[in-house]
DNA sequence: ATGGGCACCTGGCTGC
DNA sequence: TGCAGCCAGGTGCCCA
């Protein structure tokens, strides 16, 4: 492990580089968002943050700026961490990673069958917050970042600002549903790139097209035609139409 | 327990 | 051209 910048969202621990050397890769799993690198002694936990990404590249390739880490591999290649915002984070532990204070409160994954409409039925029943704003609670449900849950919410016909409580049994299923659809649908075609984002091939994905909502305010909505907008919840961009949702 | 707001950062784009 | 201002794919934490 070579460690060039320490400074991500959490500093990285100090003897990481130590605690790693010489261990074998045994699997590698996520987790939500996060990325489980399980070796022999324990586990790195990654996640990319907004603007991270993973790489392998040849090991005397030189590090270019905002590579923060590589993970040293005896194949001679190395995993290398790039992340200019820096919202990025590394950790090592060598318990249980799902024990991990940042894993161990985490919701159903929403491709599960535990993510169900009775389930979300039931979470919402006592909540005034905003549904958009529930979705992406990560001690409910994981996953569904800003983008999907603009989408979800469009595909489902319920506006953003519904207080969670106030779906009904039928929304609840429905809402589910169109969170379980938008992903697999998204994870199809290599996720959304709306700036920057490749894969680990260097491809961008294409869901970008198949947006309803997300980034198109003041243009027609695809279904009705009328002009999607835009307002502020939780300081994070919702987009909706105002016909198709309720 | 719940919900609101802030924080962590850099880069790219827009408009003056 | 330069620069200020604004916005961005996430999410943990603190406070009321």
């Amino acid at each position: 492990m070579i460690v060039r910048d320490r400074r991500l969202r959490w500093p990285i621990m100090a003897n990481l580089e130590a605690a790693v050397r010489g261990q074998r890769v045994s699997r590698v799993e996520r987790r939500a968002k996060y990325l489980i690198i399980r070796l022999q002694g324990g586990a790195l936990i990654v996640h990319l943050g907004m603007s991270g990404s993973l790489r392998l590249v040849g090991g005397r390739t030189a590090p270019k700026p905002h590579e923060h880490w590589d993970l040293v591999l005896d194949s001679g290649q190395v995993l290398r961490f790039h992340d200019p915002r820096r919202f990025g984070s590394l950790f090592w532990t060598q318990e249980e990673p799902g024990e991990h204070p940042l894993l161990k409160k985490l919701a159903p994954e929403p491709l599960s069958a535990a993510f169900s409409g009775a389930y979300l039925f039931r979470i919402t029943r006592k909540r005034a917050v905003a549904i958009k704003q529930l979705i992406m609670n990560s001690q409910l449900v994981v996953g569904v970042g800003n983008i999907y849950a603009s989408e979800a919410l469009f595909r489902a016909g319920i506006s953003p600002r519904r207080a969670a409580r106030r779906l009904t049994r039928a929304e609840a299923l429905k809402l589910t549903g169109a969170i379980k659809a938008v992903l697999k649908a998204a994870i199809k075609i290599g996720g959304t790139t709306l700036r920057d984002y490749v894969n680990a091939d260097g491809l961008p994905g294409y869901f970008r097209q198949k947006l309803f909502v997300y980034e198109r305010a003041g243009e027609h909505c695809r279904v009705c035609k009328t002009i999607v907008r835009q307002f502020t919840q939780g300081q994070r961009s919702t987009y909706w139409c105002a016909v198709c949702q309720h």
